[in-house]
DNA sequence: TTTTGAGTTGTTCGA
DNA sequence: GTCGAACAACTCAAA
């Protein structure tokens, strides 16, 4: 019997799911298929806690497929290899998925795309992961957009009611493939991983309440302020139209981060540099430090900056970083250590639940002084007076530094003052170069 | 083409 | 302690 394979990816969620809809809607015997993608696996510790995390979900959206009397195939591989001999093995005349706007994902799918076409399969793509896409928020002259405002007012310009549309996918369930075939998951220890939970993970649902309030409380630390829901936009176990749909009559200011979310991937798509390199390639002059003791206090939160350290101690503690504090101990690296901001990058990208290329590398090369629409190089955060402005009790600092304010704590490895007068005449002189 | 206004999240200095 | 200007001077978007 000839089917249909839908590729989940980035999208591990039934419900609201734009390919899953358009593969039930067009076409019959639809099998769901998963891959954990053997080459980015393979540069992962095994403690990993987001293989954890995928692997938890992938075996709860297979009880939910099976409710519906269809069966998630799970397999460990590489994605350009396995999709085509599952579509031999199954006899599939079209693979689905939901598009992704990185380099090496893109890279793939074109690879796919070819592949799959020279046997006439269809290989059909949505858009799932962002609210605007590619090139559907552009400026007058038919370019992309740079700098924020006047991006995220056109979006506001050209958003409907139909974008925010949930997809009602349990309409077209009955074309699942039915099978009471079993194919169990690949299990962790298979690929090398621990099945050791050392991180909570936010839940997918949150109250209302923090979102209303948001704009008031989401710089602070020490408040559980802000909705925790990266990682369910990152692995799409949460729609962003359903998200976004909320956000847009609850609070101006939550809505805009979700909309600084769609202008990153949108960066990315179509400036693929910035995924290695900084938006502006003249700060890629900039002679970096190479100091790995520097490097070291920072990751380990030993940098005698109360602020820093709670920070980079949360983050080897949770896998997670308040937003407010992603900005000061990347504003530190950069501009205060002077280090290269893809040391910091790389850093997040090992450490961080919610780990998302386009946002990470938006982010820091912002704090950097490199990206687009970033912050000024000569803008340097002042750690003191950010943990005054915003853990002034010292409740976040206490909880993650609890030697802060003992002779046990260490002493600032470098001086502010000197610090921010060295990197503001070393991006200076860089920058004239140029 | 030229001009004009504006630009995520800051800090420091001096009145 | 508070406030506004300066920081350094640039790029982008749109009229």
């Amino acid at each position: 019997m000839q089917k249909v394979i839908f590729w989940h990816r980035r999208d591990l969620r039934i419900e609201d799911n734009a390919g899953l809809y358009h593969a039930l809607k067009n076409e019959k015997n639809v099998v769901p298929v998963f891959i954990f993608d053997e080459t980015i696996l393979s540069l992962l510790p095994s403690t990993d806690q987001r293989v954890l995390f995928i692997h938890q979900t992938i075996k709860s959206l297979q009880e939910s497929y099976r409710e519906l009397g269809a069966e998630l195939h799970v397999y460990y591989g590489k994605p350009v290899e396995l999709i085509p001999e599952l579509v031999a093995n199954f006899d599939a005349k079209a693979v689905y998925a939901n598009r992704d706007y990185e380099p090496l994902a893109l890279e793939r799918d074109k690879q796919l795309f070819e592949l799959l076409t020279k046997r006439d399969v269809v290989f059909k793509g949505s858009k799932d992961h962002v609210i605007f896409e590619k090139s559907e928020v552009l400026k007058a002259d038919g370019t992309p957009y740079t700098v924020f405002t006047p991006y995220m007012r056109r979006w506001k310009e050209k958003l409907t009611d139909f974008h925010l549309k949930s997809y009602p996918v349990e309409q077209y369930v009955a074309n699942l493939f039915q099978t009471a075939e079993r194919h169990e998951l690949p299990t962790l220890e298979s690929m090398g991983f621990e099945s050791q939970k050392r991180h909570d993970f936010p839940t997918a649902s949150f109250a209302e309440k923090i979102i209303q309030k948001y704009h008031e409380t989401r710089d602070f630390p020490a408040v559980a302020g802000t909705s925790r829901q990266s990682l369910h936009l990152r692995f799409g176990t949460t729609s962003i139209r359903k998200l976004a749909k909320l956000a847009s009559v609850t609070n101006e200011k939550y809505f805009n981060e979700l909309i600084w979310r769609d202008f990153y991937q949108m960066i990315i798509f179509h400036f693929p540099h910035t995924a290695k390199d900084s938006f502006r390639r003249e700060y890629d002059q900039i002679p970096w430090s190479r100091n790995e003791v520097h490097f070291s206090a920072w990751c380990e939160g030993k940098t005698g900056y109360p602020l820093v350290d709670a920070g980079m101690r949360e983050l080897n503690a949770t896998g997670h970083m308040h937003n407010r504090v992603r900005m000061v101990v990347a504003s530190f690296l950069s501009k205060h250590l002077l280090l290269d901001w893809r040391w910091g990058a790389q850093y997040f990208a090992e450490k961080l639940l919610d780990f998302e290329l386009a946002s990470n590398n938006g982010g820091w090369q912002w704090a950097a002084g490199c990206g687009c629409d970033a912050a000024p190089y000569f803008r340097v955060f002042n750690p003191a007076l950010q943990l005054d402005k915003f853990d002034k009790e010292l409740k976040y600092v206490k909880k993650w530094v609890p030697e802060y304010g003992t002779s046990a704590y260490v002493k600032p490895i470098v001086d502010h003052k000197e610090a921010r007068e060295l990197a503001i005449s070393t991006y200076k002189t860089a920058l004239a170069k140029n």
